[in-house]
DNA sequence: AGAGTGTACCGTACATTGTACGGCTCAGGT
DNA sequence: ACCTGAGCCGTACAATGTACGGTACACTCT
């Protein structure tokens, strides 16, 4: 490829974008949401690195420049499809009216963003950082922060605990994602895979000693007939990640 | 590019190249080891987007297909090149050596695992799943998984344990890796992008209400200058999850 | 010494990418 | 009826991973 990266150059015009209507059709009937709805459909399939531009204007019937008419680069469409991945995360419900109190609470943003990554995959490949202004994006930390406000944390804490459990979330999602997709690619599951390349392994490792890894290991493997497993690695770590906060808030309306 | 994706599609080949010698040199004296240290070094440097078979070649004033004689594609070197990565992590101490047991252990493990990943920011874009199992990655996964033998856990709570604090510090590790890529990208430091889109988002966010965020953000953007501020995610993160893993070891104890 | 052989090396070619550039075409205003 | 501007798009280019086929060198065997 002859452009640039991934990122937006723009980002005032990258703002504008974001925050637009964009419902105005031009002659061919082409729309900013309609571009974005096919890009997101095809790489929700195909996956971020698969996504192109003339695929994009294949599925909407229309020559490949004709995108540049209203996004001004692959950078900008790919945080337009970010924002609007995350358009109705809490559209029928909200964390804090979920039982259980803060914990309750956590517990469904975990959830929620969970159910997003899967469906979206192509999510982790987005650089992120400052793409964290669109509107439904905007929206989301607000409802998220709710359930953390008047619990005694300051005004960083709530927004490093609420940081710890996304990041969480988006770790594991992230490796199971990367688990599915392996096995796509390869056309192999997990246990044909290690049957494969079995006899390598003990093969080469012949000589070394590694009496912990082999036990754990193989443990692992048999319990979740898979090196890893993501449903329990998220809910394993939430609940210590909640236990801590949990000592953390406390502490604080100890104090208060 | 015509070729596929970054997976290896031969396993066993991958295998055998990981934990091969790699010393025999051709005529032209080029070797894997070679290869794969020109093509850390031009990662850590340009990232691993910005890596070409075509760059390694010249740096080693090599021609470009000399490369596929040591190497089946980029796939393989990427793998190979991750495995390298974590060669001499703990080449001078151990977890289990550190004082404050288990806990001091942990902490060692994120500390060393964070400095490898913002050495070479490029690990977090290799697919890892299936490379867990070069020889480094596989003496890691031992040295890292000692310090948790003998407290109480099951096997499996020792990986999960181990794969939660590692998570944590990869995704947080990612999100600073990123805010730094931005920045150089953009060449604007997150104070000066946010003083250019500052007019545009008021503009455009008139009308909205999004009271918590605003407050929660304006004091998170005060106190550390940015969006985010990895340092402080990493240890807030640690001390919440290390303090959930002591009521699980402190449980575990107890039944004992 | 000479011949033969396998392997290291590499030049060229191709499909695929994002997008710059410049031309075409049509809707709407005058 | 004509002009203007914007939507649309065909072509071109630089860069990518690597398949393919050729070249040249270091051996072994006679």
């Amino acid at each position: 490829m002859a452009g640039r990266k991934a990122a937006a150059p723009d980002p005032a015009r990258s703002l504008a974008l974001l925050w637009g209507s964009h419902t105005k059709p031009g002659r061919s009937g082409l729309t900013v949401r309609a571009i974005v709805e096919a890009a997101i459909a095809l790489a929700d399939s195909e996956g971020l690195d698969a996504l192109s531009m003339r695929m994009v204007a294949d599925r909407l019937k229309v020559g490949t420049m004709s995108l540049y008419t209203h996004v001004p680069g692959k950078g900008e469409l790919t945080d337009l499809m970010f924002d609007q991945a995350y358009g109705d995360l809490y559209a029928d419900d909200e964390p804090v009216n979920q039982p259980g109190g803060w914990r309750g609470a956590l517990e469904f943003i975990a959830r929620r963003n969970w159910d997003v990554l899967t469906a979206h995959p192509w999510i982790h490949d987005v650089p992120t950082v400052r793409t964290a202004l669109g509107p439904n994006i905007t929206r989301k930390y607000e409802i998220e922060l709710r359930p953390l406000d008047g619990l005694g944390l300051t005004d960083v804490e709530m927004d490093s605990a609420l940081t710890l459990v996304l990041t969480h979330v988006q770790g594991t999602a992230r490796a199971g994602a990367e688990q599915l997709r392996t096995q796509r690619d390869s056309g192999l599951t997990d246990q044909e895979w290690w049957r494969q390349i079995s006899p390598t392994l003990t093969t080469v490792m012949t000589g070394t000693n590694f009496p912990l890894a082999g036990r754990v290991g193989t443990a692992v493997g048999e319990h979740f007939q898979s090196a890893l497993d993501p449903a329990h690695a998220l809910s394993f770590g939430l609940t210590t990640i909640l236990d801590g906060l949990a000592q953390l808030i406390a502490s604080r309306s100890a104090v208060e």
